[in-house]
DNA sequence: CCTTTTCTTAAACGGTCGTTTAAAAAGAAA
DNA sequence: TTTCTTTTTAAACGACCGTTTAAGAAAAGG
């Protein structure tokens, strides 16, 4: 029978995926998708490019995947802000500022790690920049098009009278700028 | 007998080479010096790959003599302001503020092209700061050391009194900081 | 123990990469 | 024209790419 999500309790490759994970994060990020090869990435991880793939599926599942494990937390962290916001409102519409501070607050913490600014994130950030577009509109639909649409639905019961596509754009915009802000503090600071 | 440049008046292939590398600016560019095969510069230039290894001997020889048609006049204009600034001092050392501007506003000049910003220009300034590090020194050894060196022999002049490392680290961050902000107003304001 | 599933590994596959070869095409010089 | 040089082209070369296969090792469940 196959199991999804295998017990990994003192299992000879748990650490394995991990280690995929984080050589291909240092690797990709140092530089670019297409400048970095499976069997690069399979020898920092002190295993083999068949192990990757094993893993993963696909290079461009690796890369997917090392996003989301980045954005995840994010994500799940604005979703929380989001509910708590909702829930202190008592049902009725947002305030605009509290569904963008839902939407930013978390990417702050992501860049500010436990120990100083965290410029491996930053690093990321500023790669999403560089890399193709057919590329990053496959990852943002993947990671971003369901969170994307719940700040959507709080946005129109925020502001009923506006156009849908302004707000749309309002909001991706308004997302866009904190990145490219982010991305040039590791450049001009690093 | 060998020419080292042949006339090419009326020559079929006039254009070819300058074709190659319009193209070769418009993909690397846009996709990074690994994103883009040279079959790929090639077929935009309307001609084969063995073409532009005749003209240019190498991907990564393409690579840099792209960089160079960009960067030759700006930096001759840079020189030309530095020679203007040496026959007005006549033989004293020259202000440091004369110095940084030879340095500085050529660049300013070719981000402002004669219809509004050349934003070609600096997205090719944005992703020099991406690409591999070991890649950018041989392009900084090739295109800047001894332009380098004629600016150094100005600032020990003008400051005969510090450290020859610190004048090294004062120029290039001068520089760096510019070419950052650049990049950064690429991004910020496209 | 034995069976089943999960994970690892070396080897190979087809395809594409940068680069080279060799010969034809096109000018230039006479 | 004839000769010599420069430029273009199709085809091929070896290397390396992402991916797959097949078999074995390790762990889990009984």
């Amino acid at each position: 029978m196959i199991v999804e999500e295998p017990n990994r309790s003192a299992t000879r490759g748990a650490g394995t995926k991990a280690r995929i994970l984080n050589a291909a994060e240092h690797l990709f990020t140092a530089r670019g998708f297409a400048g970095v090869t499976m069997r690069e990435v399979a020898r920092r991880a002190a295993t083999n490019v068949a192990s990757a793939h094993y893993h993963f599926g696909s290079k461009e599942g690796l890369i997917i995947e090392m996003l989301r494990h980045r954005i995840a937390p994010i994500n799940a962290e604005r979703l929380r802000l989001l509910d708590e916001a909702k829930r202190q409102s008592g049902g009725n519409p947002l305030k605009p500022i509290m569904i963008f501070k839902a939407l930013l607050l978390p990417i702050g913490q992501a860049a500010t790690g436990s120990k100083g600014p965290d410029s491996r994130f930053m690093q990321l950030v500023g790669r999403s920049f560089t890399e193709p577009a057919s590329f990053l509109e496959k990852v943002h639909r993947r990671l971003f098009r369901e969170l994307s649409d719940i700040f959507m639905v709080e946005l129109r019961r925020s502001h009923p009278e506006a156009e849908e596509e302004d707000l749309f754009w309002n909001l991706h915009f308004v997302v866009a700028t904190m990145l490219g802000a982010l991305a040039n503090h590791r450049r001009l600071a690093p």
